[in-house]
RNA sequence: GCGCGAUUAGCUCAGUUGGUAGAGCAAUCCGUUUACACCGGAAAGGUCGCAGGUUCGAGUCCUGCAUCGCGCACCA
């Protein structure tokens, strides 16, 4: 190869990622291009431009990112550059996520592993500096591996849910939904997590299959009715058995009363009728224990049934005789069944399987108890809305097309989750959260977004659910509750990224905070993408080994080819699979393009670009190619269909430009006229800028490096081709289309 | 119980409104003092899960079934 003192030195080795990459990011963000206020102000992009605007689904400060963080980062940072390239006005704001109970148990582990402490040891406040410092470390790293992975997030506005501006939001919420009676205490069964200690909502749990035993029995020998249980301990606590009203086998019973004391236990018990209960299982009779399921809980409101607590906080026995008080359930239950056995009341066990709800963070099976909680009432008509209740807020964007979901099925599991939907448990027993802001003083309860004044007032210990905060997360990231440029500017959002595993936790809630609050759409669009697996389809775990840390694969292969092999292959919804080899494969394509820019470089110097050169028909021919490709992906970013646009891009770059094009220039700069050299040359120079731009959003380091050694340097032209530009690629236009 | 998704080359996946199957990776052969061995070229590899139907024509639309995966509800 010859030297030529016009080749950048850096050209003629081989594409080095780890020596680039920070280094762009850093140019980036010195530049301000993050920012839609320093790209007004330095004349990127027109103040009265179109915005667009997202949110980055914030990371839970639990440690570190792993490959779906990954995909997250890279779909949504292509949006946004795609948007930047287009001339608008591109907001990404940046937050993680205090996650309460997620953080809280981590931290608890932790203390218990290192230290062998449990939180009471250190006291609240003790324990809340040690959950924040955890918190701050992983913070850290979060933003640091974001960084890596490109984002062109806008840092100058990034949040915590947790931070005193979104206190004030929440604050703010509360009072509001509180003032119009949608936000009550009650005291209803709840989700508790014996475990973790605190109340649950129903979209925390998570249902196993389990065998389990189901036991036919009477209550005592002269009790009627048979019926079945996988639970006997918590029969203590019946206080009715429910037939169905149409049941000929108990029509004479429906309306008695019985007394009988069961294993210690004095019960009462009513015989009522619900069409809710299948004749066909068991023995058609259900023995109703109100205090103790949510569903008998339900029934007992409906025929006004006393509630018999029998199991505590720390899922033991406060009732029965010493065979059973004070011991836990599992064991209370052998009890019983003994009891039942040496009394000859048991009258068959069978093997069933069952579905047992754990909580989703600590993994204990749930105890639902009796509890006085804080909940939302998604079932109350909103006079300030028109009378419509909260379940009608959220439907209607959706159902109206307000608000459109891709992939659209996705729809459908929405309707059904809020057909479904029943008051929401948001307050929590832990201690890292938004304390609910509610004081006691004596009988007097004060609701209000600060302390009251005068001494004497206790504020509620409970917090609330992590979600609560993070639904109010598109507005209270922009400012709100005050009236801020960012809200009136950015507000509702153009588009939400997210994995479709949170549509109900998290899109749901922010529909339903925004349509009250605000009474708008926290967003126009909404993305769903999938759960990445590994190679052979596996959710990647800790546990099972096969998580790749999306840090190391950056180290090996370079960032551009970490975002390429986590695009390609991923339509939105349907899970994708990352293997190591892909990313080398892309990585392999980031030197590719190295290659090519030298080649150009070196070949095209002294090309003179004034004016446009006559083409002949072969240069022709793939300068309307490269046109209609541009048309064509143009499309598809618009349709989100970015998968489809990476693939063709690397197709074309390499297959067509250096496959083809490059190899036919060789000919044509040896042998051919001036005309034909002149074409030859112009060509190279148009596709690798043009294809520069086009791939910047996707693999944005190496694209930005080439550009910075080329085209703010030594070639340039007139209007109507490349041209030499002072701008970095970042903030340069997505190729015009024909 | 209700619903959703997947099933296409050895592997991972594309396949837009129906027009006789196509990429990457892997494997095979050939080449290579070449911008690039992180390369180029060639060849190979598929009754598109099964069975019906609509159609001139079905990987694509309809019906049924199978296998795998997922969500929701029930869970006495």
């Amino acid at each position: 190869m010859k030297e030529n003192e016009t080749t950048p030195e850096k050209l003629l080795k081989p594409y080095n990622p780890a020596e680039t990459e920070d280094k762009i990011y850093k140019l980036w963000e010195e530049g301000g291009f993050f920012n839609p206020d320093v790209c007004i102000e330095k004349g990127f992009t027109q103040a009265e431009a179109e915005a667009f605007s997202m949110v980055l689904p914030p990371p839970n400060v639990t440690g570190t990112l792993h490959t779906g963080h990954a995909l997250t980062l890279a779909i949504e940072d292509i949006m946004v550059r795609y948007a930047r390239m287009q001339g608008k006005k591109t907001l990404w704001v940046p937050g993680t996520d205090h996650a309460a109970i997620a953080t809280q148990s981590k931290v608890e582990k932790i203390l218990e592993k290192e230290e062998s402490k449990r939180k009471g040891d250190l006291g609240r406040e003790e324990f809340l500096k040690r959950v924040e410092k955890f918190a701050q470390e992983s913070h850290d790293t979060i933003i640091n591996q974001a960084k890596k992975m490109g984002a062109s997030l806008d840092w100058s506005r990034e949040a915590f849910t947790l931070d005193k501006k979104r206190e004030k939001a929440v604050y703010t919420a509360f009072k509001r939904m509180y003032d119009d009676g949608l936000i009550y205490r009650g005291y209803r069964v709840v989700n508790w997590d014996p475990k973790g200690q605190t109340t649950i909502s129903d979209d925390e749990l998570v249902y196993e299959e389990r065998k389990a035993k189901l036991y036919t029995f009477k209550y005592s020998k002269d009790f009627p009715i048979s019926i079945s249980t996988t639970r006997p301990e918590t029969k203590l606590g019946d206080t009715a058995v429910a037939v169905h009203p149409d049941d000929p086998r108990y029509k004479e019973f429906v309306g008695k009363e019985y007394d009988a004391v069961f294993c210690g236990a004095p019960i009462h018990i009513k015989i009522i009728a619900d069409d809710s209960v299948e004749m066909e299982f068991g023995t058609g009779a259900l023995g109703v224990t109100p205090a103790h399921s949510m569903a008998d809980w339900e029934m007992g409101q409906k025929h006004n049934l006393p509630l018999v607590p029998v199991i505590n906080e720390f899922a033991k026995m406060i009732l029965g005789n010493e065979s059973v008080l004070g011991k836990k359930t599992t064991e209370a239950r052998e009890a019983v069944v003994e009891w039942l056995r040496t009394e000859g009341l048991l009258e068959k066990e069978e093997e069933i399987s069952q579905n047992v709800s754990t909580a989703e963070r600590t993994g204990a099976i749930i105890e639902p108890l009796p509890k006085l909680q804080w909940f939302i009432n998604v079932n109350k008509p909103i006079a300030s809305r028109g009378n419509k209740t909260l379940k009608e807020l959220m439907l209607e964007p959706v159902r109206d097309g307000k608000i459109k979901v891709l992939p659209d099925r996705f729809e459908r599991v929405y309707y059904n989750w809020i057909e479904n939907l029943r008051d929401w448990c948001i307050s929590r027993q832990i201690w890292y959260g938004h304390q609910v802001p509610v004081w006691y003083k004596n009988e007097a309860l004060y609701c209000g977004t600060e302390a009251p004044q005068e001494e004497g007032w206790i504020q509620d210990p409970d917090t609330l659910d992590t979600w609560f905060s993070s639904g109010l997360w598109t507005f209270s990231t922009l400012g709100w509750p005050d009236e801020t440029p960012d809200l009136k500017t950015y507000h509702p959002t153009t588009v939400l990224e997210t994995g479709y595993d949170i549509l109900f936790f998290w899109i749901a809630r922010m529909i339903l905070m925004s349509q009250y609050l605000l009474g708008d759409i926290p967003f126009k669009n909404v993305y769903l993408h999938g759960l990445v697996r590994d190679k052979d389809g596996k959710k990647m775990s800790k546990s099972l080994g096969n998580a790749m840390d999306p840090l190391e694969l950056i180290k090996k292969y370079g960032t551009d080819a970490v975002r390429m092999a986590l695009i390609i292959g991923t339509a939105p919804g349907n899970d994708s699979k990352l293997a190591e080899e892909n990313i080398r494969g892309y990585g392999r394509f980031a030197n590719k393009m190295w290659n090519v820019a030298r080649f150009v470089v070196e070949n095209t110097t002294d090309l003179d670009t004034s004016g446009t050169p006559a083409f002949d028909e072969e240069d022709e021919a793939s300068l309307k190619e490269l046109s209609s490709l541009i048309d064509e992906i143009t499309k598809e970013m618009d349709e989100y269909k970015f998968y489809l646009v990476a693939e063709k891009l690397y197709h074309y770059f390499w297959h067509t430009f250096a496959d083809i094009i490059i190899e036919r220039s060789k000919k044509k700069i040896a042998e051919g006229d001036a005309q034909a050299i002149l074409s030859a040359k112009w060509i190279l120079v148009s596709h690798l800028n043009t294809l520069l731009r086009a791939l910047h959003p996707f693999m944005p380091f190496v694209t930005e490096e080439i550009w910075g050694l080329l085209f703010t340097r030594n070639v340039s032209t007139e209007t109507g081709g490349p041209s030499t530009s002072s701008k970095m690629l970042i903030v340069e236009s997505w190729p015009s289309q024909s």
